[in-house]
DNA sequence: TCGCACATGTAACGTGTTACATGATTCA
DNA sequence: TGAATCATGTAACACGTTACATGTGCGA
């Protein structure tokens, strides 16, 4: 009865696995760049070391190079890392892209853990099948609005199909540079 | 000290203010179109109704019409339409566009509800000003990425790049569909 | 000396998720 | 007869938000 993993919990192993942290560098981190979206309010990610490093999925050791100010580093264990993949190489289906983008793009940016080019390779293509499934879906809906649907609900799916596009497109792009490599 | 209003009890009040409705029907409107991102489970959703009724934001009655399966039809209160135009008029910043996107997609969705063209220009303007402000400190954070970062990530967050790049040249041209009306 | 950055946490609170419970009607 | 749809809800659980608590070191 392994317990369930949130996102938060990935985002943090994953930022784990490029360099031991401490937590208030974890929360910097979410601070100052994109990954704000997945939040790191101390009563957020404290808690969450905690459930990690009890579940053994990051070890926390605690940093005496510096005696005063004492800072703990967590590292993520074996077990992490394998969690870890496993999440990163799951598979992607419509509801992924319509209700998690954002989580696929977390997924995206840590797939270098994986080293295997041909994984990205792969994901990239799952991803752009269930885009395109789910933007024919969304086109349907589109154009079976009612015609006395008002202007602005009407645009604002439409914003919804372009941000998909967009998203397709950047998958068709990133697809032609992981085919020229090598693994 | 008027309680905290979640993004879904918004969403119920705009999809109510549209037409009355039952729980179950506000359901099955999450389960069918681009809402669904706002959820829509049982658990979620009875409960908001009821949290919106005991605030005065909404008030249910029970149709009696089909006498054997009774439902309970909500519409919003004179309070709910109000509380409704508020948020649908709030200003918006770059903490918006950045973490809450969809919710503000949801706000222009029921924007026809102010009545006035003019409203929705602000809006779409304002919204646009914030685009380009989170777009050139994304771009910022694009360039000064460290020249170590894996492919994958660096990808990742162009992703972002492109989807809020595709916002704002639907905001554009929104913009210019609601110039040429009047109101 | 004042305040800010460093650094780690806890407590209260409310909300959403998941799963369950109930029961009638319609259709194959 | 059994399954699916209509229709409304409750209970357990865990997570995130907000706010608070505590204390050091450093620069103006």
């Amino acid at each position: 009865m392994t317990k369930r993993i949130t996102t938060l919990d990935y985002a943090l192993l994953g930022l784990l696995s490029q360099s031991a942290q401490s937590g208030y560098d974890l929360r910097k981190t979410f601070e100052t760049t994109a990954m704000g979206s997945f939040s790191g309010s101390p009563g957020a990610i404290y808690p969450a070391l905690g459930r990690l490093e009890r579940q053994g999925l990051v070890s926390g050791e605690v940093d005496t190079t510096n005696e005063l100010r004492p800072r703990k580093v967590f590292r993520p264990t074996s077990a992490g890392k394998k969690t870890l993949r496993i999440w990163l190489a799951r598979d992607i289906d419509r509801d992924d892209v319509a209700h998690r983008f954002d989580e696929l793009m977390l997924r995206f940016a840590f797939h270098w853990v994986l080293g295997s080019s041909k994984a990205t390779r792969r994901f990239l293509e799952r991803l752009l099948t269930s885009l395109e499934v789910y933007l024919s879906e969304l086109t349907r809906q589109y154009k079976g609005l009612p015609k006395e649907t008002p202007l602005q609900s009407r645009l604002a799916l439409a914003a919804g199909v372009e941000q998909y596009r967009a998203s397709a497109r950047w998958a068709r792009a990133a697809i032609k540079q992981f085919a020229e490599e090598d693994s």
